[in-house]
DNA sequence: CTGTTGACTTGGAGCAACTCCAACCCGCTA
DNA sequence: TAGCGGGTTGGAGTTGCTCCAAGTCAACAG
């Protein structure tokens, strides 16, 4: 197919696809008569792999070298096993993360709507309302930071 | 407190702290007799909020309109509770991104191993393996985004 | 009183990972 | 044969930092 088609089926974008090639993460691909890239099936289930491992935060370099490993060969694979166990660390930090900023939405959206019922006309209310998130952010923050 | 001290408080970088504050993402920050910035309590706790907003992917864009929001007054609340709510629903939609990485990593961990266990010195196994993701994968890919 | 250290200042370059653009080519249809 | 849609390349622009050189300033040692 090509590279637009390749584009749609694999989620990266014909640029990114492009750029990738270049970089040296997909393997050779082919040309049609006219010099158009033409992708085979294992070309975009290669790219779908490379398409979540890059939206999760895998960077490029790290990505490069599973690349390698996989066109290596079955010896790699020990490597490649514990590039991607690494990479699930690094999901379960993120998801962390997400759980961390929920809590902060959830305790900033109660103050607003606090404010919003609490609403004399009293302007200085904001003051009141962005300082009373002191004491607990901080603590949500030094909670297991530093 | 000084800009180090600050960017261990607040997780984030010295050099971002003075980007951001470029950025307009900070409120005017003091500074010594000398020159060198100074930060109070609020500064802190106000950088902690970027810091958990940007760390879970808020574009700088949205959080200087935020900040500016912030900025303006009571009357913004609103707005500040659309702008939460969305990134809240950023959230969510990594968590299911983190999810499908998940997946797919723990399907390959597996393919790795049962490559691994049956391991004849037969070189093209590792063919057979990268094939094998092809269904499994394109469904997952395509199971929601299109 | 003069180094020297250390923490800060600024402006600007460099970097990752794209994204967009201009200029061109190629096969096809009206 | 002109125009269109879809590709090609190289290169500039974007976001969000990160690093660096060169300079300033306070404090302290000798």
């Amino acid at each position: 197919m090509r590279i637009n088609e390749a584009s749609k089926a694999s989620g990266l974008s014909a640029d990114t696809i492009r750029y990738y090639e270049k970089a040296g993460l997909l393997p050779p691909i082919h040309r049609d008569q006219s010099g158009h890239r033409w992708f085979g099936q294992n070309n975009i289930d290669w790219m779908i792999v490379l398409y979540w491992l890059r939206k999760t935060g895998m960077p490029m370099k790290v990505m490069s070298r599973y690349a390698a490993l996989v066109h290596a060969g079955d010896h790699t694979i020990p490597e490649r096993k514990s590039i991607l166990r690494e990479h699930g660390k690094l999901l379960a930090a993120r998801r962390s993360d997400l759980d961390r900023c929920d809590d902060l939405l959830a305790y900033k959206l109660a103050a607003y709507e606090e404010a919003e019922k609490g609403h004399r006309d009293d302007d200085e209310e904001r003051d009141v309302v962005e300082r009373q998130n002191r004491a607990e952010d901080r603590d949500r923050h030094l909670g297991d930071g530093g």
